[in-house]
Parts: structure tokens; C-alpha cells; sequence
DNA sequence: ACCTGAACACCGTTCAAGT
DNA sequence: ACCTGAACACCGTTCAAGT
């Protein structure tokens, strides 16, 4: 038995990639994306500081290792509901997966390709079914993709109260304050994915109208 | 004359905020926003590394500086339009400073407020004029800044060709691939601000139908 | 008042060396 | 094959010191 044979086989090696994946979840879980360096990762996996190099090239592979795993569950609704319902039940899907695995969308904003193949696939498919051209299919991909990614980085939570600045009863932005603090996430969520959501069914409307249906 | 009183009117001062924003701009048009260190900065001034320090208390407000600074020429658009058109002239406004700014959105994507509070205003104000409730000018304002701040994150370019990947007919990724190399920035751009735009005029209808209205 | 220089506590990554 | 330790070239920020 070779050497070589035996590595194939890792017989004893203490460190898994899934074990690097998990530890790396568990530290953006509790300090968010930017509190995983590579440092705190060999801590949490209780290994030497540079030890996970051995497995990925560097740490945006392991971002990429991470958001994959992040989309891997998420399953695809059947096709007997319309297009537009199957749409809001996938992005649901993915939201659901992407405040399990909280963080992980700033990874999966940067870079479309990023996204799990089977979930991007899944959603041109759909689009592709529900009468979209080819770039439509495209751009339409990426609308969703943006709002859905990009939702998540956005705090509208303002500096509280300058001292300089009046509260004036005139100005909407002053006026809306309450209301801004009234509105949760799940609202700002489900309005916002309605609304792409109707503006593709008037864009696919627009386009039958131009003939390419 | 007293010192305090020379100082208030800085009559020798080598270095003013404006230079310190131009610097930053000239550095982010350059090299990304991630280019622009607080020692990146103090070279292109011709300054030692920490006297941006005496102008602004840390980096981050330095880049609310420049983010505030490249909306604050946007004009708003004048009343005797619909306000889907006047909303996308609007868009498109900011969107051509963010282009000129190039970087900038980074920035604005993060935090609400930071968008330059009269633009914020003036969409506000124009939701509200369309018919929109407190809550719906709110969340529809917060769509559209998620959607317009956002898209400049996301890029599309995969990994061009991995080898151990065999291009499938059947794969709607792999067949799409030509179609997402034939479109351009300009194209997502417009349908992307259509779908948004198309989805808030369903959604003030429904809350019409919902009775607000 | 305005700026400098050195220092601190971090990063990601490389690489020779250990087992 | 798998992991370690030291080192390199960076960061943002603080602070005593200069002029």
C-alpha cells in the first residue's frame, strides 16, 4: 500500500472540510460575516492559525464553500401552481435558508455564480416556463437576485437623534420617523418581494405585447 | 485678535475638508472603494499618514462625506408629470451621480440615512403624492433603494470555463451563458428599474383595492 | 491649531520547518 | 499528508510630541 493510497483515503486526519464549514457557520452566526478571519476560525476548530489553508486556497474560497452550503437544501416548488406563485414560494425558500444561515447573504450578493447552481437553475428554468425570453430570463434572474441578496445589508435604523437637527412636522422624512420605527423586517421582506414579483408579471406582459410571444 | 479667533477663520490651513474629499474620490474612481486607506488617502494629499485624522473622526465618517457629497447635486423633477415618471426620473438621476461617483454606492447601500437626506426626501415625497400610506411610502422607498444601491454589487461574470465542467445543452445556465455575455450594465439597469417601477404602481393599486386609497 | 511619528492591535497570506 | 510558527506586508486608530 502506497503512501499516496493511504492519503486518498485520509485514514487519520483530524480535520474535515465539513468541520471547517461548520466551525466557519458558527462564527458568523455569532459575529457576522466580518468577525470570521481566518484567526478566529483555527480558534473555534482549536487548530493552529493557519491550518485551514491546507484546505481551501484562501478565505473567499471558504466564503464560497460556506454560501453553497448555505442554498444546498433548499428544494424547488412544483409545477402544477402558476409561475408567479412558484416564484414568491422559491424566494421564500431562500430567505428562509438565508436567515437560518444569517450572514451569508453578503457573500451571495457580491457575485451571481456564487449562488448554488441548482437554485439559480431553478429559477431560470421557471422563467423560462413562465414565457420570458432569453435575456429575459437573464435579467430577470438578476433583479430578483439584487433585490433579494442585497435587502439584508440595508439598515435603515438612522443616527437616533442629532442634536443640531429640529424634529419639523413638514418635512416627510421627520413625519415618517414613527412609522419607520413601526416596520419590521418581514415587512419590509414581503413588500418587497411582492413588488419585484408584480413588476416581472408586467414585464413578461410588456414583452407579449411586443411580439415575442 | 485672539488665536481662537485666527483659527475660526483657518487663515493658513494647507488642508480643507473639500481637498480631503476630492482626494478620497479621485482614489475611489481609481481603485474601488476598497482602495481608499486612511494611507492611501494621506499620500494622495502629499500629507503624513494620520492628519485626515484632525478633519474627520474616523473612516467611516469620511465615507459619508463622500457618499453625501456625490448626491448633492441631484435636482428633483418637476411636478406636471405622473409619478411613476417623475419616480424614474428620479432613479435615473441618482443612478448617472453614482455612475459619475463610481464606488460611491457601496457606501450608500449600507445605511438609509447616509443617502443624502433631500433625496430622500424628495422620493418620499413623491410616493406620498402618488397615493401611497405612511407605511407603504416607507417600504416602497426602502425597495427601491435596496434595488438601486445594490445592483452594484452584484456581478455577473462567473468562473469562465471550469475544466472539469462539460457545457450541457440541457443545462439552462450553461445555454444561457451567450445571452448573459451579450448583455450589458445598461440593459439590467433599465429592465431592473422597470420591474421595480411596474411593481409599485401594482402595489398603490392594490391598496387601493384595499380601500386606503 | 494643525500636523507628525511611533506604536498598538489587528488582518490575510506565505513558507520553511516539524511530525 | 497534515499541521505549526514565524514572518511579511498590510490595515484603522490612538496618542504624545512637535511647530
Amino acid at each position: 500500500m502506497s503512501s499516496s493510497e493511504l492519503a486518498e483515503r485520509r485514514p487519520r486526519s483530524t480535520l474535515t472540510e465539513e468541520q471547517i464549514v461548520d466551525a466557519a457557520l458558527r462564527v458568523i452566526r455569532a459575529d457576522g460575516v466580518d468577525g470570521l478571519t481566518m484567526r478566529r476560525l483555527s480558534r473555534e476548530l482549536g487548530v493552529s492559525a493557519m491550518a485551514a489553508y491546507y484546505y481551501v486556497a484562501n478565505k473567499q474560497e471558504l466564503l464560497d464553500i460556506v454560501a453553497a452550503r448555505a442554498l444546498a437544501d433548499i428544494t424547488v416548488p412544483g409545477a402544477e401552481l402558476s409561475w408567479h406563485v412558484r416564484l414568491r414560494m422559491l424566494i421564500d425558500r431562500i430567505d428562509a435558508e438565508l436567515r437560518h444561515y444569517r450572514g451569508v447573504e453578503e457573500v451571495l450578493l457580491e457575485r451571481m455564480h456564487s449562488t448554488q447552481r441548482h437554485v439559480m437553475r431553478a429559477m431560470m428554468e421557471l422563467l423560462a416556463e413562465a414565457g420570458f425570453d432569453d435575456a429575459g430570463v437573464v435579467m430577470a434572474y438578476a433583479t430578483v437576485h439584487t433585490y433579494l441578496f442585497g435587502r439584508y445589508r440595508v439598515t435603515l435604523a438612522g443616527p437616533p437623534h442629532v442634536d443640531s437637527h429640529v424634529e419639523d412636522e413638514d418635512d416627510i422624512v421627520d413625519r415618517l420617523r414613527p412609522t419607520v420605527a413601526s416596520l419590521h423586517g418581514r415587512d419590509y421582506y414581503e413588500f418587497g418581494v411582492d413588488t419585484v414579483v408584480a413588476g416581472l408579471r408586467a414585464q413578461l406582459r410588456k414583452q407579449r405585447r411586443n411580439g415575442h410571444g
